[in-house]
DNA sequence: CTGAATTTCATCCTAAAGTATGAACGGAAC
DNA sequence: GTTCCGTTCATACTTTAGGATGAAATTCAG
């Protein structure tokens, strides 16, 4: 990346030490060829101006391409639902893993019973599991369970 | 707009036209004194290049101003989720204006208990409407329904 | 290895949810 | 008017959820 930019300086560099070498060769050629007609010192002074002033205009344009001026605007993105899970949350209610596991079946509105049979756990198990994770969520049942956790963004 | 766009053109142009006098009597009078020191003509059309080198850079980075390019760039917003009620899906399955009050309050973990007294009416009522909803939206408890009319996006 | 945390399970009891059925009332449409 | 629908309410019953408590097995870091 460095070495390229140098590249790219030192050609430019190149090109515009060329373009003055041949300024001056061109310069000194209508110096001699003016200085045959008399006084005509103001016409050759003039054709220098207007040389330079084409010269600075050109410069100052490969100097500066174009002036480009990044408005950002905001763009309403329709998420397809909170795709990322919070887990610093999740870590910050010490949620076990066996409790996420539970949350996440009681959230798809699984009963008790359904996901003793899916865990391969007792009912009792899941009882546990499901009070614990009232405790830890601040709520009195799974309704309000499942709200609270999709507003902490821990489950989908 | 256009008067005043057309007031600052003019005012440009006035602008330019008093630089270009004033460097005008500028040279004239260099010319004067350099012509006295005998063969400095080299000098003299150095200065007057340079003169015009930077009038040259002066003039192309005012005519950059007005070619500013503006980019607009897009920012993606999340938002806080999905706004839209999904009223026709809400029509299609026949959800009376009671029982949506009654979703939304169940939706928020609100009991059957709770929701019968802030909507002013008895238990038996609130259970009607629940076991109503059950049937509309094919669920068989009120965590699915959460999970099912946040999924139909009946419910916000 | 020991202690803390996790996971597991049980039992008892209460509260809430859910089902089924019937009925009364009022408004809007036919 | 009467028919349909939404809303209201009640009663009885079953199921599920939830709380409290205790305890055993497992895991895992210090």
């Amino acid at each position: 990346m460095k070495s390229l930019k140098l590249t790219k300086s030192f050609q430019r560099i190149l090109l515009y030490g060329t373009v003055l070498a041949v300024l001056v060769f061109f310069l000194k050629w209508v110096q001699w060829n003016f200085l045959i007609i008399d006084n005509a010192i103001d016409i050759y002074i003039g054709v220098i101006a207007v040389l330079f002033l084409v010269l600075g205009v050109w410069i100052a344009n490969q100097m500066i391409k174009s002036r480009t001026v990044i408005v950002e605007r905001k763009v309403p993105v329709s998420t397809p639902r909170t795709v990322f899970i919070n887990e610093d949350t999740l870590r910050e209610l010490a949620i076990s893993k066996r409790e996420y596991e539970v949350l996440q079946l009681l959230a798809k509105g699984h009963t008790n019973a359904d996901i003793a049979t899916e865990l391969f756990v007792s009912l009792s198990t899941v009882k546990t599991h499901v009070s614990n994770l009232f405790q830890k969520l601040d709520v009195k049942n799974r309704t309000q369970a499942i709200t609270k956790s999709k507003e902490l963004n821990i489950i989908p």
